[in-house]
DNA sequence: CGGTTGACCTGAACGGTGTTCAGGTTAGGG
DNA sequence: CCCTAACCTGAACACCGTTCAGGTCAACCG
């Protein structure tokens, strides 16, 4: 019964939507696919690299069309995807913020804002630091998100309605700012 | 060799500030306290809580005196506080992140930024996004800063020097994005 | 003065964790 | 037909947080 690297990093996703992070351990993934728990190294260099991987995949299972055309529309659709990609997955803002932290993985997006604000003709400068503030506030914004959905337990219905447009009023805070810093 | 409940907590951010987060080991502070390990769980319940009451103190020795007037300043003044705060302990920022995140303590600074934008007259609903993008913004720059500070090693004098007009920029960005909102 | 209470600690154990390593199996290509 | 490379085994190593029954000792009270 042998198994290639993407049945690990499928079966490391679907172990993590089902239980969470403290669920995703090398042993019971190695249970999972019917293996010691020594195997997973074939395919994965350490834990942490498995985890770069499954945040990758998070993100690229996230993916939307883009329409947009003006850049703060434009930013708003990347910062959505990213958000909802994240909250998609049990505990999948703490593996991906934490990926990206580490500078392990996860860097699709801000290349994205990056890109996107470059396009724009905003300066060099201010380039890095809006994707950067931004990313942050997605960052921080989903996982307390999915921290406090997760400590209520599971009759979160009525919070997690209402934080929708929380999320889009402090994202709008930051592009608000960025466009007013661009007109001066 | 008796020790109270503030001995431990000293020893412990001694650790953390000496070794880092990892090193931070209920063994390991057993063994600094040449005492069990299971003597530490007579004066904290849990690791959690240890961690809990170490986020706090980090919080508490980074305490500066107030002197802006106006609201914007008075923000700076605080996320100011809280980033040297972090900064100025090993692991800081991931430890204080962490902890509030779960709602164990570290709640000082979002409680002083409410209360900064309640009295600015600020409407409330947007007391609480702004104080917590904000919050977000801080946490994410500061993690992301000594990540990367001790990826690097020792070598990143350089790096941190420029890192502060960076952190002042993106909070500016934030700052005016809702002076916009106001004015409106 | 004796007794009791409570703070503080011991030492061993439980059930985990990531990771390493020497060696075994097996399928495919020269 | 053999050999290489992919894949896996099974045991071990060095840790981790936490629990628990029991032990010590100072302080307080009748």
């Amino acid at each position: 019964m042998t198994h290639r690297r993407s049945d690990v990093l499928a079966h490391a996703v679907a172990l993590l939507d089902a239980h969470g992070l403290a669920a995703l351990t090398m042993r019971r993934l190695g249970a999972e696919l019917e293996v010691q728990p020594s195997a997973i190294y074939h395919h994965f260099p350490s834990k942490q690299a498995l985890l770069a991987a499954v945040a990758d995949e998070i993100l690229a299972r996230g993916a939307r069309p883009r329409t947009a055309s003006d850049w703060p529309d434009r930013l708003r659709e990347v910062c959505s995807e990213l958000r909802h990609a994240m909250l998609a997955c049990t505990d999948g803002a703490d593996v991906v913020a934490t990926v990206w932290a580490f500078g392990l993985g996860a860097a699709a997006p801000v290349a994205e804002m990056e890109k996107v604000l470059t396009d724009a003709e905003v300066p060099a400068e201010l380039v890095a630091v809006a994707s950067r503030t931004l990313v942050h506030y997605v960052f921080g914004h989903a996982f307390e998100e999915q921290t406090a959905r997760q400590a209520v337990g599971l009759g979160a219905v009525e919070r997690s309605l209402d934080s929708l447009p929380d999320f889009d009023l402090g994202l709008d805070l930051v592009i608000d700012g960025l466009r007013a810093r661009l007109t001066t």
